[in-house]
DNA sequence: TAGATACTGAACCACATGGTTCAGTATGCG
DNA sequence: CGCATACTGAACCATGTGGTTCAGTATCTA
């Protein structure tokens, strides 16, 4: 692949990619929670769950700290705030895109009505 | 891997995690572009770009028509409402969690004033 | 101190990803 | 017709992904 540098935008989305990481985001939402605790309740190995952990952690999303034997995993300090900007910045783009496309589709339809052929199918 | 079925938000989140599959959005906000287009401005070969037209289309972020010899790409009708909708809800979680946290630390400074022990470091 | 608990890391597996090249096929144009 | 254009598909490459097992190490707890 001889990939390079992943932006941010890259490793969070590509983060959010997976049901798994995203029902981890949710659950820390409610509580903090240790690898065991995740691991259980998304019914995977500890080895499994850590590395999804792992993935999480480098795009920012959480932070965990480990104490004694215990690894607790947190919400991290980023709220997907460039991810809904790139989002809504889109959304907005697409609108946009879609409302011109509108005003061609009116044109067509004036300018046929004001055609006077008709020319069905 | 033995992955099976994709979810919508698993395929519009990975399509995103990529900035050349972004920056073909971005692209055909502006305008339809065929494949050839495309591959010229990200620098790649045609093979290279069908693919990430294919991954686009796959999460139904793109439709392609092909008229000649010529695909035509343009934006699906998708706005990204589910994964606008994703992140809203998260980045509610978040504040919500994080208004708690303030919470109990506001508690724990209120008691250790109240306190009058001076436990530094 | 012994055993249980909690994580960690290496190695492996099968398949996905992001590219490439090369060899087609189909279409348009002079 | 004959050449150029535009895509398509197979095959290959290196690395990433989403898991696993197994063999540690470190930390609690009785």
């Amino acid at each position: 692949m001889v990939q390079y540098a992943k932006t941010r935008l890259d490793a969070s989305f590509a983060a959010l990619s997976d049901a798994t990481r995203r029902g981890v985001l949710e659950q820390l939402g409610h509580a903090d929670a240790s690898i065991t605790d995740l691991a259980e309740k998304f019914r995977m190995t500890l080895t499994g769950m850590k590395k999804h952990v792992g993935v999480l952690e480098q795009a920012g999303l959480v932070i965990t700290e480990k104490v004694g034997r215990v690894r607790t995993c947190k919400l991290g300090l980023r709220r997907l705030e460039d991810e809904a900007a790139w989002i809504e910045r889109y959304r907005q783009l697409w609108t946009a895109r879609f409302d011109e496309l509108d005003k061609v589709i009116e044109e067509l339809k004036r300018k046929e009505k004001a055609d006077g052929r008709k020319k069905r199918e």
